[in-house]
DNA sequence: CGTCAAAGTGGAACATGTTCCTATTATTGC
DNA sequence: GCAATAATAGGAACATGTTCCACTTTGACG
């Protein structure tokens, strides 16, 4: 296990543990929906989860892993409420075009917090591959299985994956625009709506 | 005019400041070639620059700004490059091809520069948001020229700029992988190449 | 030339991410 | 239960982006 990562559940044998990484991850949540990543200040987050600021560092090695493993455990979050429940959509299209456009609304909700994760996303380095992957896998699967229609049953084809990657990477920038101000909701929506129209045809 | 923003070459009237500028804009990139976003360090930068740290902020009221203008610069500088040169190619996917990977390439040359300037164009807020889209309208029309096959004389069609965009985040999201080190040289090449076949077919 | 405003200098001061150290508390192996 | 080990608390210290201020230089204008 690397040092400069971030201590994963199974690392966490004690409940003591468990439920202080929980109030970590929990107050940067709260921070970053409050002020975004600004207000994710290390001393705030350790003293709104109770702990001292080097045991936030001993658990999160820096402000970016720990924003990245908040993301993390929100798309978990949304992965399990998806789950059993099938996409509406006669088409991939259909589909896709539904799933993306109801986790935009969503995260459009709270734009604090969508700000401070996606910065977090696209500003990590090496050091929090792990994370990344993580959070890269649930992406990509919640675009293959909207594509497919099916959940879980039957791997993705190598195509598909391509595609949803595309599509992925498509959403993902348009978001950080849009985070970082410079292009409007309409105007994420409408990038995915091209970029669907072009890949899934 | 926004005091937020950085002053562009108009605003300069005398010559001293634009040496004074360019001086700025050379020491950002000699240290950020050389150790990268961390290196670009702004007392370095002005001490370099041979400039007060006061004044470098007055030219530039970030850090952020600061490299996403050199990047402005060299963009700008490639594209003067590329000027009358028409690109190989028979197809659009070819020409498209040949150019990104001729870019990607230049970039991968130096990466210890195109981590810090890559690392600030997608941190870049709001208050960037002009020099941004000066960034992005050289690129979508580097790839809409690339596509069509001609120079400058006629506009891209809506689809062309369209399909441009896309690539252009797809570019731009796996070049992020690779500065962040997350990702290998060869996967920036392979998912350009499969962004392209889905895209240019 | 003398004057005035703008620009530049040098450096202190501040904010926040990160590191480090010592004392205290919890956990574990015997 | 006790000794050893690990984890946590509390907080000082450091690094770097950013702001601010007092002073000097430059450049434009009458």
């Amino acid at each position: 296990m690397n040092a400069l990562n971030s201590l994963t559940q199974e690392d966490l044998g004690s409940a003591a543990q468990r439920e202080r990484r929980r109030r970590i991850l929990d107050a940067t949540i709260s921070l970053a929906s409050h002020g975004g990543f600004d207000a994710v200040q290390m001393r705030a987050v350790a003293e709104q989860a109770d702990v001292a600021l080097g045991t936030l560092y001993r658990y999160f090695p820096s402000k970016i892993h720990l924003l990245v493993s908040a993301l993390g455990r929100e798309f978990e979050e949304a992965q399990a409420r998806r789950a059993g429940k099938p996409i509406p959509g006669d088409t991939p299209a259909e589909r896709v075009g539904l799933i993306l456009g109801r986790t935009t609304k969503a995260l459009q909700k709270d734009p604090n917090l969508t700000e401070a994760l996606t910065r977090a996303f696209m500003f990590a380095d090496a050091s929090v591959s792990a994370e990344i992957h993580h959070v890269g896998l649930i992406l990509t699967s919640m675009l293959t299985e909207a594509m497919s229609g099916r959940q879980d049953e039957g791997e993705p084809t190598e195509e598909e994956i391509a595609v949803a990657r595309v599509i992925g990477d498509v959403w993902l920038s348009s978001l950080v625009g849009w985070v970082t101000g410079r292009s409007s909701a309409e105007d994420v929506e409408k990038s995915m709506t091209v970029a669907i129209r072009l890949l899934l045809r």
